[in-house]
DNA sequence: GCTTAGTGTTGCCTATTACGCAATGACAAT
DNA sequence: ATTGTCATTGCGTAATAGGCAACACTAAGC
């Protein structure tokens, strides 16, 4: 309101003169009169030096340039952050992800996102995905990678990719040298699972049930990390989908076997809250998790 | 223009949906709605997370919000130095005085003034008639006091005070027990005066002429308080108007002695720019002088 | 499950505000 | 003395904000 009088007042000292600073914005000399005029009232005292040919600001209409100038610099910088904003170079996406997930995939995607937007800051929380689920419905988190499809109705699943369970064994195992491995093998020898809790766990229930079998783990932890490292020292297996130790088994540490028999497959979900509007940055970083997930998909189903 | 789309943001913000900041503010929830739209259209982003029911802000809204705050308070801070400026508690004001016009006088009006308007620096410039009459033509200062009345056709002269010039010998000089003095009494004895432009000087000069007598000044000092210090040593005797030497007639330490024919009286002057118009700080010591010359125009009359 | 109270948004109209043009008065330079 | 340029003011016009009602939607309540 008493911005574009401030912006008269302005371009008026600017220009030396009411009509030249008219002709300058393209407008008439009366509404810049009328603009100082009206600034005038609201200060209660004049800020040019009247009966004079040439303007001369008095001491308020020092300070109401000065007021103008600083108001101009922080809309600038306002703006600016603003583009910044817009751009993605600048922003927070914070994240839910299960710990099985963490891996070469997931960083590489957060490397490269890193890479592109130095400023912006990714906040990535390792939990359960049932804490996962309730902090995007919260919208603590912008999107979240569980291990499961979520039933739950405000809950928008974008993508999810199937990847079957592997026997993990240590390379001297007696199980390392078998092109597949049937529930049976593994009731014979020790086993690390994780808790009830665990996706992974639950799956394996139903597969022991329909095989009247029933595994007996000798260690149980809620780490992935754990499960792969005490496997690889070979005196235990566990079973974990592949992504969860791509990296052992590439170099040779553990070796991945596939189950005899039909299992069912852990599902890695990209889920959002429906109808939320994500800011681009946190957008940017979903569409390449999107992406991602999708040429993962299209190599394992190859 | 987008001033009370921010605040209509703030407000919302405030009161946690746009139609309880329409409440609050007395304005249909619409053209918050409107407002808040356009000033996203201007920044290319959403500010409030949409298809919620309670309103949320975005990153790029947290800025806005931040910018407005940091407006309003630059405003604030505007408005208050603003009134400090219209109340005269702030300011400046510039004057020039000829150096005899330093004393008792001066100081009382200036410290007064200060005391009454603590913030309001007061620059006074102590130069010649002719430096003063131009600054005040050039608006460098807001009035000056000189000792003569000006022909400038710009000038104004608020107040004048007429002053007779007296003869200031030291209390053991030959002259001081006299009660007048002429001309030819001064001729007799080694006298200090100003030089040519002094204006002093030049009335010497007309009343030297009138007599036939010629004052030959064994010391000329471009300096009120060097002629006073030097007759006060006792040397020599110098003409100076009474309010000069006030407080060395005071202690004792000089005498004045009225002239004994007719000599032209020094006019103090108290002078703006015609047209000028003062602000307030200026306005408030220019009286102070005016009414304070006033007053010692009565008791020099008197 | 449906209902209901509350939300933000949009279309249409009115009120307010800024603007342009022309006339006026004031000042300084020629 | 005059001329050109300046700010200002009155009046009609254009742009903008505001109000009201209807709509689409969400989040609880039952």
């Amino acid at each position: 309101m008493s911005d574009i009088a401030l912006r008269y007042l302005y371009e008026t000292v600017q220009a030396g003169s009411m009509r030249a600073a008219g002709d300058r914005l393209g407008i008439a000399a009366s509404s810049i009169s009328r603009q100082v005029a009206q600034l005038e009232q609201e200060y209660g005292m004049p800020l040019f030096e009247r009966g004079r040919r040439t303007i001369q600001l008095t001491q308020a209409g020092e300070l109401a340039i000065e007021h103008y100038r600083s108001l101009m610099a922080n809309r600038e910088s306002l703006a600016m952050r603003m583009e910044e904003l817009r751009e993605a170079r600048t922003g927070t996406v914070s994240l839910g992800v299960g710990e099985g997930f963490l891996g070469p995939f997931f960083n590489q995607l957060i490397d490269r996102f890193h890479l592109e937007h130095p400023q912006v800051q990714v906040l990535s929380t390792v939990t359960s995905s049932t804490a996962i689920v309730r902090s995007v419905l919260a919208d603590e988190a912008h999107f979240g990678l569980v291990l499961y499809t979520p039933a739950e109705p405000n809950i928008r699943v974008r993508i999810s990719v199937n990847e079957p369970l592997r026997v993990m064994v240590a390379p001297g195992h007696p199980l390392a040298d078998k092109t597949r491995v049937s529930l049976a093998d593994l009731v014979e020898h020790p086993i690390c699972l994780g808790p009830e809790e665990f996706l992974i766990r639950q799956l394996m229930r139903t597969a022991e049930a329909r095989q009247r079998l029933f595994l007996e783990p000798v260690i149980v932890i809620n780490s992935i990390q754990a499960m792969r490292d005490l496997a690889a020292s070979g005196s235990v297996t566990t079973v974990l989908p592949e992504f969860s130790a791509r990296p052992e088994i590439a170099d040779g540490r553990l070796v991945a076997i596939p189950f005899d028999e039909t299992i069912e497959t852990v599902t890695v979900s990209l889920i959002t809250r429906i109808g939320r509007q994500l800011e681009s940055a946190p957008r940017r970083l979903l569409t390449a998790f999107e992406s991602g997930m999708a040429r993962w998909a299209a190599t394992t189903s190859r």
